[in-house]
DNA sequence: AGCACGCCGACT
DNA sequence: GTCGGCGTGCTC
């Protein structure tokens, strides 16, 4: 008996609902260069059409009948390891996404194939004659008309584009079937690798020496320099000895000199950091340092949680065991919640490791962060720094995972897979027995719940390196302003701190804890205000390019000076940042307000530009949202003034009052990193709030005390687990009957036998908190229940059963565990 | 989710 | 006859 090649794979094409791994044959001759973990094209459904894949696994043995061969392997060598693989399948279970999307998560933008289907006039068809054939089908004939106008070669995806919401599948198989048409598939790559020649000597010095010409000056100078470095690449030569490459060529021929293709590294452009010395730890560092070292001495996977004051060295703490780590030829890989808001960071670790440092973050171009990809695969890099994809960096031999400020929501991914890098963090400790590292100044409630369980290792820096004091903080109540007559934002206490900050000549960070609703247009006359026609949301206008734009969707219109539904006049309410600076303006007439806000970082002037104008330029006064609470660390600054404390405190999430202490804790301590005291104030209508006045005294242990009573009495993480059903579609009334047949199903697994074990309670349908966004309507199940992986069988079961119900056609459903919003 | 296949009405 | 709309069922 004959036996062949088969392969699993997952393929691309494939929706959750009928996600399994599909057998195809691999050809002989292919079947020798194919591994698991390496992508394939591949023929799927009835129209065969190419699909990515990846493979999973290989065997040889007899023949199956109906089984499609694979087309194409895409891959010399596996772009996913047996471990990457596996988690692969450990993300499908846990968040309910296919193989293949989660796989593609791990895989750098440069490395993914595009295969495009082309359609084309078949050979020997003249225009005239396909025309003739088609003038009774207006569908061929426009299909024929794209081909033509794109120069007689349509992709797929074009022919799609100029059919509108039709499908052009019908015709072009009509066409194909008559003979007109003809479909040729090709692949390409978004991003090439990128190589340089090198040439080393293939002969001894000497020998070479007396093989060449006496009068071949340019040849001599060649070798010498070859003798000297062992190899150089062309343009190196090119540099130090003015040689053509041809003078090189020509010593190839004769065999004096090899050449081979060495692949370049695109790497990110960096400030050139000097190296520097390991820092020295003091006490309390040092005695962290320590416990963590015992960890990775133990060998087997463990986390630490590292809690240590705004300004008390994390950083240097992290560098310490890096050091470690890779001294012992392990590798490290760090997590930072953004990129952009870390240059300091990223700083340190390049001064401290150089070029074994990789960076990967999503705004690098494709092929810079496929090369810096590259770099960690070959192990050319041992330590990798990134944000939340980097998790996913192909580091072998892993010994050592930081993740820095663990509590920071930018950890989750938005879109499917919805991970959480903290979750695929832990499991790639298990799996390398790596050590994670959770630093934190404001640690996430569930994970100081495991800490104090004994889950994690807690480890504590109580003090401010350098000894720095704590900023004074006080709570100015508004309330009290209100009735005093002072109707602006910036309360008496705020300006008279102000005014003599700028009599000083020190620093000043205002903070504004809003987000987005700055700039709304309302009507004088019939007070409407312009909504987003795809999501319920009102839109804001942009003055760099006087339009109304959404915040969701990218939506944009003109800006009208006139109400479109009632012509009366426009105006705006200015809730945000703006309206902060006019009265700053006022108060302070003549003194330069520096604002950072989503609005004003852009391209041209990155939170990096702006930062480093406010520090060399010392402009008075930084006025921003989020952004300011994180990354910025200047001497200069011995005031902060928190606003509004209050925006955030009233939404419906159980994480609000976690968030809101965190941002106002890191906010304060921005106030005197250097050597004179810094001062905060807290403006807030609810003063006695305990979030805001353990805030202000910088008091972590009280605010996790009072939290964790409310999580229990409300059963929210960590006492409970969330799963969050979100259903939508286009129209209201069909996402919440959908919603509603999801509830039935879910209330009868609730009274199953299956699911006695594993009790779980149910709320909604409700409309999430923006109901519309790009058209869709969104409605929101919740199951609290202890995780289990019987829980995730049934709602993996339930998913399934809901995607291939014909009733919830164009109802979309997706699964978040723990949401962070 | 696509996509093909099959049935049926409309138009030539 | 032929085209294309629409409902149904499958994806190695």
């Amino acid at each position: 008996m004959e036996s062949v090649y088969y392969g699993r794979v997952a393929v691309s094409a494939a929706t959750y609902a009928i996600d399994k791994p599909y057998t195809y044959l691999f050809p002989r001759e292919m079947a020798q260069r194919a591994a698991p973990g390496m992508r394939v094209l591949v023929p799927f459904s009835q129209g065969n059409r190419l699909t990515e894949g990846v493979i999973l696994s290989l065997w040889e043995g007899e023949r199956i009948p109906n089984i499609k061969p694979v087309r194409v392997l895409l891959d010399e060598q596996p772009v996913l390891s047996p471990e990457a693989l596996k988690l692969a399948m450990w993300m499908r279970d846990r968040y309910f996404c296919t193989v293949y999307t989660a796989a593609k998560a791990m895989l750098p933008a440069g490395l993914y194939y595009a295969a495009r289907d082309t359609f084309s006039l078949a050979e020997g068809v003249s225009p005239e004659d396909a025309a003739e054939q088609t003038k009774h089908a207006p569908l061929q004939s426009l299909a024929l008309e794209t081909i033509r106008r794109q120069g007689g070669q349509a992709t797929r995806e074009q022919l799609y584009r100029a059919f509108g919401d039709k499908s052009p599948a019908g015709t072009l198989k009509a066409l194909t079937d008559k003979g007109l048409i003809t479909v040729s598939s090709n692949i390409s790559r978004n991003v090439g690798d990128k190589t340089e020649q090198v040439a080393y000597l293939a002969v001894p010095l000497e020998e070479a020496l007396s093989q060449i010409s006496k009068g071949a000056k340019a040849q001599r100078s060649v070798l010498e320099l070859l003798g000297q470095v062992g190899s150089a690449s062309l343009k190196d030569i090119h540099y130090f000895t003015g040689t053509a490459t041809q003078t090189v060529r020509a010593l190839e021929k004769k065999g004096l000199v090899s050449l081979y293709k060495r692949e370049v590294y695109r790497r990110p452009e960096s400030a050139e950091a000097p190296q520097a010395e390991p820092p020295v730890l003091n006490d309390e560092q040092q005695a962290a340092y320590e416990g963590v070292s015992a960890l990775l001495d133990g060998g087997k996977p463990a986390c630490a949680l590292l809690y240590g004051v705004t300004g008390s060295g994390k950083t240097q703490v992290y560098i310490q065991l890096i050091h470690k780590v890779i001294g012992e030829g392990r590798t490290a890989l760090v997590l930072v919640p953004e990129i952009a808001l870390t240059p300091q960071l990223l700083h340190h670790f390049e001064a401290q490791f150089g070029s074994q440092v990789a960076i990967l973050h999503s705004s690098l171009s494709a092929g810079a962060r496929y090369d810096e990809w590259k770099r960690a695969k070959n192990g050319d890099a041992k330590v990798v720094v990134g944000t939340r994809s980097a998790v996913f960096a192909p580091l072998e031999n892993l010994g050592l995972i930081v993740l820095d400020e663990e509590q920071e929501s930018s950890y989750q991914s938005g879109q499917s897979p919805r991970y959480h890098a903290r979750d695929v963090a832990k499991y790639r400790s298990a799996q390398s027995g790596a050590v994670l590292v959770l630093g934190s100044a404001t640690p996430s409630v569930e994970s100081m719940y495991q800490a104090q369980k004994g889950v994690y290792h807690l480890f504590r820096l109580k003090n401010r390196f350098n000894a720095q004091s704590m900023p004074r903080v006080d709570i100015v109540d508004m309330r009290q302003e209100l009735r005093g007559g002072n109707l602006s934002c910036l309360s008496g206490p705020l300006r008279a701190e102000l005014r003599e900050n700028l009599a000083r000549g020190e620093q000043t960070v205002l903070f504004l804890n809003r987000r987005g609703t700055s700039r709304m247009v309302v009507c004088g006359e019939c007070g409407a205000t312009p909504e987003c026609p795809h999501c319920s949301v009102k839109l804001t206008y942009h003055k760099d390019n006087h339009r109304l734009m959404c915040h969701y969707c990218g939506y944009s219109q003109e800006m009208v000076p006139v109400c479109p539904d009632c012509g009366g006049e426009l105006y705006f309410v200015d809730a945000g940042v703006q309206m902060v600076q006019e009265q700053l303006e006022a108060a302070f007439p003549g003194t330069e307000v520096l604002r950072m806000d989503a609005d004003s970082v852009s391209a041209a002037h990155n939170h990096a530009d702006i930062l480093s104008r406010f520090q060399k330029k010392k402009i008075p006064i930084l006025l921003g949202t989020q952004m300011v609470a994180k990354g910025l660390d200047f001497e200069n600054v011995t005031l902060v003034g928190v606003v509004d404390a209050d925006q955030g405190l009233y939404v419906s999430s159980y994480r609000a009052g976690e968030r809101t202490f965190s941002l106002l804790t890191q906010v304060v301590g921005r106030a005197g990193r250097g050597s004179r005291a810094g001062r905060a104030i807290i403006q807030t209508f609810t003063p006695k709030n305990d979030i805001i006045t353990c805030a202000a005294r910088q008091d972590y242990d009280a605010f996790y005390e009072s939290e964790i009573l409310l999580r229990e009495s409300r059963q929210t993480p960590p006492v409970r687990d969330l799963y969050q059903l979100t259903v939508s579609g286009p129209q209201e009334h069909h996402v919440l009957q959908s919603a509603h047949r999801l509830r039935t199903a879910l209330q009868s697994w609730q009274s199953s036998e299956t699911m006695a074990e594993h009790p779980f309670s149910l709320y909604g349908p409700a409309e999430a908190p923006v109901l519309r966004v790009m058209g869709r309507y969104r409605y929101r199940l919740t199951v609290v229940c202890r995780d289990h992986k019987k829980i995730r069988e049934m709602l993996a079961v339930l998913l399934k059963a809901f995607q291939q119900d014909k009733f919830n056609r164009g109802i979309g459903v997706s699964v978040e565990r723990n949401p962070m919003d």
